[in-house]
RNA sequence: GUGGGCGUGGCUCAACGGUUAGAGCGUCGGGUUGUGGCCCCGAAGGCUGUGGGUUCGAUUCCCAUCGCUCACCCCA
């Protein structure tokens, strides 16, 4: 029985590290047009960092992490996800002291130890943007312009960007008792799922997907009508610059993230063409999160775009791994002559390949022609008795022949 | 964690319970002893996921197990 790899966890094949590559390249370009600057922080870190900064009782902590003991008795985990880690590292290296504003991002894989599905893995990739040091709501809308920019660049069109207020501390908590005596007054009607989701995770209630659930959360208060004048502020200035921007949304009363640190803005941006798993980005507010992990009372915004479901949405553009040059050498002699010019004209960043085994010309041909070599140089024998080379044009089937000691020059004209 | 679907050469897939499990693509070789793609011919490559059971006989039916996959849940 060969080894497979985990459960969850991808090879990512020659085939697709060209788009992957593509994606990296056009994020970072994006950023840097935006100003930010790249962090790397380790994939793991104390677990505490992780309970503390998403929630001691959120899905993700209770039973998605990759939690175990060191060889010292350190509860160690892997990381699940980047902005607890980013502001760890925020934190310890104190990086708001040097600039009142830190526009961060980072990307790289995250580890979540959930039923595999389709856009689900239990290693995926993320890229990951954070702003600390601004309320302003135009952070909000920058960090989303990010999120957008990227993705259309990428020429995916038909997605859906959802925003919503989840209120702050001042508001959320008089939002959630009321809707937890409404449910409580109708909790005999929902679906067992939702009666469930009634005390485990309230907001959820309004995603449930049961007709009857549905009706009834029409009558359900909304966080929009319980907002502080602050909050309801934020939003609409939010939403305006997201206008002036020409971003389309939505707003989604029910959007909710699943970590705790949320505070006001919260997006998702949604493809229709992914099955369960629509999320492409998603991020928000987290204005509290950096004093809970023990620095000072920084806010903060930032998003998280998952590049396994954004590759699922592009194109696989399977281009040839064409080469610029193929070199048939026949016999030993030939061989010996050719190697020192393909050191040449790979210096020269030329591509070249030639055969590992002594074959026939044929199969040597063969072989230029699966590669998409644009021109072949055949050196046998007769070549090097008469101090010659055949350089061969594979489109047009052209060949003529150059004196061995004029090829580099000759090759870097055809090339 | 729960449920559905599916496991056959490298890939995509055939084979009413019945001879030696096939095809296309790909790979290699030949047709052209030194000239590629197209065409023609040929070859290699399979413990039919694994283990049990039913049967004279199992790729096919049943059970278990493992794996993949989709969905629930949750989320990027």
């Amino acid at each position: 029985m060969a080894i497979r790899a985990v459960r969850g966890f991808k090879d990512i094949l020659p085939e697709e590290t060209g788009l992957w590559r593509r994606i990296e390249t056009l994020a970072q370009g994006v950023f840097n047009s935006f100003g930010l600057k790249e962090i790397r922080i380790p994939i793991l870190e104390k677990t505490e960092v992780f309970s503390r900064g998403i929630g001691e009782h959120t899905d993700i902590v209770e039973k998605e992490m990759y939690t175990f003991s060191d060889r010292k008795g350190a509860s160690l985990s892997l990381r699940p996800e980047a902005t607890a880690g980013l502001l760890r590292a925020v934190n310890e290296h104190k990086l708001y002291a040097k600039s009142p504003v830190l526009k961060l991002f980072t990307m790289g894989p995250m580890f979540r130890h959930e039923r595999p599905q389709k856009g689900r893995l239990r290693q995926f990739y993320q890229i990951d943007v954070e702003l600390l040091g601004t309320k302003a709501p135009l952070s909000d809308v920058e960090v989303i312009w990010m999120a957008w920019d990227i993705i259309r660049q990428l020429g995916l069109m038909d997605l859906r960007l959802e925003i919503n207020s989840l209120g702050c501390p001042k508001c959320r908590p008089r939002y959630r008792d009321d809707l937890r005596t409404y449910l409580k007054g109708v909790f005999q009607d929902l679906c067992p799922d939702c009666q469930r989701r009634c005390n485990t995770n309230p907001l959820r209630v309004f995603d449930c997907k049961e007709k009857s659930c549905k009706k009834i959360m029409e009558k359900a208060p909304l966080i929009r009508q319980y907002l502080c004048p602050e909050c309801a502020d934020h939003l609409s200035k939010v939403l305006d610059f997201l206008e002036v921007l020409d971003i389309p949304f939505v707003i989604n009363p029910y959007l909710v993230r699943g970590l705790d640190y949320y505070v006001r803005t919260t997006f998702e941006i949604v493809s229709p063409d992914l099955g369960a798993q629509s999320t492409v980005a998603a991020g928000g507010r987290y204005d509290g999160l950096l004093k809970d992990l023990g620095g000072p009372d920084l806010p903060g915004v930032g998003m998280a775009i998952g590049v396994d479901r954004l590759l699922l949405l592009l194109k696989r553009d399977e281009e040839a791994p064409s080469i610029d040059l193929f070199v048939a050498a026949l016999g030993p002699m030939a061989r010996k002559k050719v190697i020192p010019w393909m050191g040449i004209l790979r210096r020269n960043g030329v591509r070249v390949q030639m055969s590992y085994e002594d074959k026939g010309l044929k199969s040597q041909l063969k072989q230029a022609n699966r590669l998409g070599a644009h021109y072949v140089i055949i050196l046998g024998e007769d070549e090097i008795a008469r101090e010659k080379v055949i350089v061969r044009n594979m489109s047009t089937h052209d060949q003529q022949e150059v004196s061995i000691s004029s090829i580099i020059l000759a090759l870097e004209t055809f090339i």
